[in-house]
DNA sequence: ATTCATAATGAATAACTATTCATTATCATG
DNA sequence: CATGATAATGAATAGTTATTCATTATGAAT
């Protein structure tokens, strides 16, 4: 039960291929560690907004799949427990098994402080580019925990 | 077995109003007499690259269905019979019951010698501002005539 | 006109998607 | 912690679309 975490994963895999249908969806989501039915999927599509075609599934005009998309946001507060700033790393426990989407999310955010991210199953390791940018950035995450 | 003229239709009815599924254009298309089975339709969606979205079918990127469509010269080479100017009018005969649709495709061109169309069952009239223009138009439509 | 190749089409059906109905999870509040 | 409201979900199924397999139309070339 994380609509968030799926609809989200399911925009990126639409980046990095096409999909013919729902039942390649429900292949590849599994393979990212989501179990659901093609019911849940076909709801998935429709609040993303996304549109068929003869090449599969298609982002809507004006990239406004990601309005549909909850707030970065809203996912750190759903499932980051703890941050922690390390030197020029920001360590980042997650609920176990989220680590890995939560990851891809905060990747696309683009934040100027994250030089990279690596992530296990319960925790994240974001690099920044120096003590303080991880410092700034942990603020900003903590603030994100309400 | 007009694919042609029916595949123009089908963008036609777009423009007009949302279509939210096959048999919806179906019953459209009737209308118009044009009489097709659902698969079909399939095909020519297909031919259109049109794809389905939560609101119905939809237009690709850039307007490139228009591309995929057959040109104007290709629908008078098959459906005109005939082509008469007459003062400042074309008159144009096709075969029957394919006046309205071509019609509809050479007003789409919005040629400058054309002021206004009328279309009955297997004839077009087309006003033109002046004389020198019905027989330029003329002379356009005797050459798509091969 | 006959023949041949190609394109268009429909009926039947396979494949795919959306919805309904019931169930389970989540969360706020007493 | 119970309880009720709301959201998420799956199984079954209804609804929709794509494809297959014949068949028919069309046009080119004898």
């Amino acid at each position: 039960m994380n609509k968030a975490l799926r609809q989200r994963a399911i925009l990126d895999l639409l980046r990095q291929g096409p999909i013919a249908n729902q039942d390649e969806l429900q292949r590849a989501l599994r393979k990212r560690g989501f179990k659901v039915g093609q019911a849940t999927l076909s709801r998935d599509i429709r609040d993303l907004q996304l549109s068929k075609t003869a090449s599969g599934y298609a982002f809507p005009q004006g990239e406004s799949a990601t309005a549909a998309l909850p707030p970065v946001s809203r996912l750190v507060r759903e499932f980051v427990l703890d941050v922690r700033p390390a030197g020029n790393l920001l360590v980042i426990k997650t609920i176990v098994g989220s680590a890995q989407p939560v990851a891809a999310a905060l990747d696309e955010e683009e934040w100027p402080e994250t030089v990279g991210t690596v992530a296990g199953d319960d925790t994240i390791l974001i690099v920044c580019p120096d003590k303080q940018g991880a410092r700034k950035l942990g603020r900003r995450m903590e603030e994100m925990l309400k």
